[in-house]
DNA sequence: CTAAACATTTAAGAGAGCTTAATTATATGG
DNA sequence: CCATATAATTAAGCTCTCTTAAATGTTTAG
């Protein structure tokens, strides 16, 4: 077996594994805290881009801009994001998240790695430092990522 | 900086590049296929738990039995699931996906893969080697999962 | 300066998804 | 055997989220 195909499998294996653990406490997160689907787009691509535009935002949801108005209207109102004019085009508006918005997408974070806790019980610390340079590697060599690893 | 607390930030890393994608794909792959939240988290349960009763379900996701009752039947509409009676208890329901179902869901796996290509375009031979047996390593390690890495 | 293009918002209406309450069918315990 | 508990479904109603179409304000090109 090609190393591709192991490095997929294995990949494949683990992120059924990850995925099902955290899906499941995100959609749980987001029901507690009221947020659709889009707006947890929303919030999750806003940490990582930073800012966005409501038709931008509209097209990477897959939705109309009217509707990404209209769910931004709904996070603006429980204060998780901010809408401004764009001074450089003032048709367009300036989405980010607000200081309440990264607190909570921070809890939903902490969330999805409750279940971790007890992984890390399990591990002995040679295991973990392999485990961490794997992950260092992973996260430097993921394309498009201008964050690499230990820089935050 | 204790090893614990390195590998907590490690992994919370990590995850926040990798859930960024990730759910961006999952969200717009169940848009695409016109399924909510709770379908997607009903499937995701299915292929891990094998079956689930309705009520269950409705627990598992937060929602009343009646809600996941009537979501079931719009899976059963599209045939993503199988509904049959509990021959050892028969006022329950035996919940299973159906061929189609399973099909699907693999489907948006490797809609959520589909970056990886490139990760793995960055990565040698010996490098892949490296993440391979971390990943092994947590598979084998995260509690409550009965399926050993390389089993399947 | 004006016409066209663009970004967003507003409005109206359709459908999805949830809740509670009532209903049906089955199982269990005295 | 009957009363009670349990599992699922059905029904009615409400809210949220989406769509399309029209309206508002801003920029750009000629």
């Amino acid at each position: 077996m090609p190393r591709r195909d192991q490095f997929y499998r294995t990949f494949q294996e683990w992120i059924e594994l990850f995925m099902q653990r955290s899906i499941h406490a995100t959609l749980q997160y987001a029901r507690e805290q009221g947020l659709s689907m889009s707006m947890i787009g929303t919030l999750f691509h806003l940490t990582r881009a930073g800012h966005t535009g409501v038709s931008d935002l509209g097209q990477h949801l897959g939705v109309s801009s009217a509707a990404a108005s209209q769910m931004l209207d709904r996070l603006v109102e429980v204060g998780l994001i901010e809408r401004v004019e764009d001074p450089d085009d003032r048709r367009m508006k300036k989405v980010t998240l607000s200081e309440k918005g990264q607190r909570v997408l921070e809890e939903s974070l902490l969330a999805r790695l409750r279940w971790l806790e007890e992984l890390d019980e399990n591990l002995t610390d040679q295991e973990k430092e392999q485990i961490i340079s794997a992950l260092r590697l992973m996260i430097a060599k993921t394309p498009g990522n201008d964050c690499p690893a230990g820089t935050k």
